[in-house]
DNA sequence: AACAAGACCTGCATGC
DNA sequence: TGCATGCAGGTCTTGT
């Protein structure tokens, strides 16, 4: 689930309660998610003062106070939240940590596909799942010339390159398909043949999707939802994504063939408009 | 090397 | 109601 926007905004919503606040328990309930649970991560972390919490692709990184980096990710059904003072941990509640005002975070995945680490803080760069990733979409490394040079002689569909992190890093299966939408580019079209203007449209076109999203606190589809617990609205603005049969936005009265078709590429549905997207 | 498909795990909607 | 099937925001591994 969780896709860049999704991942920004809830580390936006955790700068206010986490940032600068010590860490005063922490619960491990069960660590056998896509890697284990670093050893000893509780006694670890306990005490430990979070200063800055940062982003790359999907991850959260955590930086303390011993400088230590705490490696996040949710997976495609995980979820960081600000509990409740009343609630209890769920049975997908594998971690709980507890501020010592007081302010309690469940990490919650049900499908077990997120994972923690804990690296040192010069060594973030280099560790095993950010070495190889792309550049930050929003960042300014990502531009057209980039984007050309990184697909240049591939003949994989373009859909599945823009999911494969070490091209560009942050996008899966909603935003990919929302900005090639955007950027009328067909899905199917090579990942070489994208190149020169089309490449520069749609890095434009990535860009803006991406921080509408993070504008309207991500997408809420079955498990997202913000730290707050609050759902994000972005899947009402949507054009193609979970949308097959239906007319695009820019179909118009009748549709005239601006019809949503949904398709499967490398094991994934892809949704794209046949008439806008070439 | 590049690509496609399968695997991991759980929950939910659907259809019989 | 119960059961089987297929599908889901990710990414690592396997096979061609």
């Amino acid at each position: 689930m969780p896709e860049l926007p999704e991942v920004e905004t809830v580390r936006r919503g955790l700068i206010g309660v986490l940032e600068g606040k010590r860490i005063a328990h922490v619960a491990v309930r069960r660590r056998d998610l896509r890697r284990p649970f670093p050893a000893r991560l509780a006694a670890r972390l306990k005490g430990r003062r979070i200063e800055r919490i940062d982003r790359r692709a999907k991850y959260l990184l955590f930086h303390l106070d011993d400088g230590m980096v705490l490696l996040v990710h949710l997976g495609m059904s995980g979820r960081l939240v600000i509990a409740d003072p009343s609630e209890t941990p769920g049975p997908h509640t594998h971690g709980v940590v507890e501020t010592e005002d007081g302010v309690r975070i469940l990490y919650n995945a049900a499908r077990r596909f997120g994972l923690m680490d804990l690296v040192s803080q010069n060594q973030v760069g280099d560790h095993e799942l950010l070495r190889d990733l792309g550049p930050e979409p929003l960042g300014d490394a990502f531009t057209g010339t980039a984007l050309s040079a990184a697909l240049k002689g591939r003949k994989a569909p373009i859909k599945a390159l823009l999911m494969d992190q070490r091209i560009v890093a942050g996008l899966g299966n909603i935003y990919v398909c929302e900005s090639l939408y955007r950027a009328g580019l067909s899905p199917r079209r090579t990942g070489a043949s994208v190149a020169g203007a089309r490449a520069e449209r749609l890095v434009k076109a990535i860009r803006a999707v991406l921080a509408e999203a993070i504008e309207a606190g991500g997408s809420s589809l079955r498990d997202y939802v913000q730290a707050s617990g609050e759902l994000g609205y972005f899947q009402y603005s949507f054009a193609v994504y979970g949308r097959e049969g239906e007319v695009c936005p820019r179909g118009g009265a009748g549709g005239q063939g601006h019809v949503v078709r949904r398709i499967v590429q490398s094991n994934r549905a892809t949704f794209y408009c046949p008439k806008c997207q070439r």
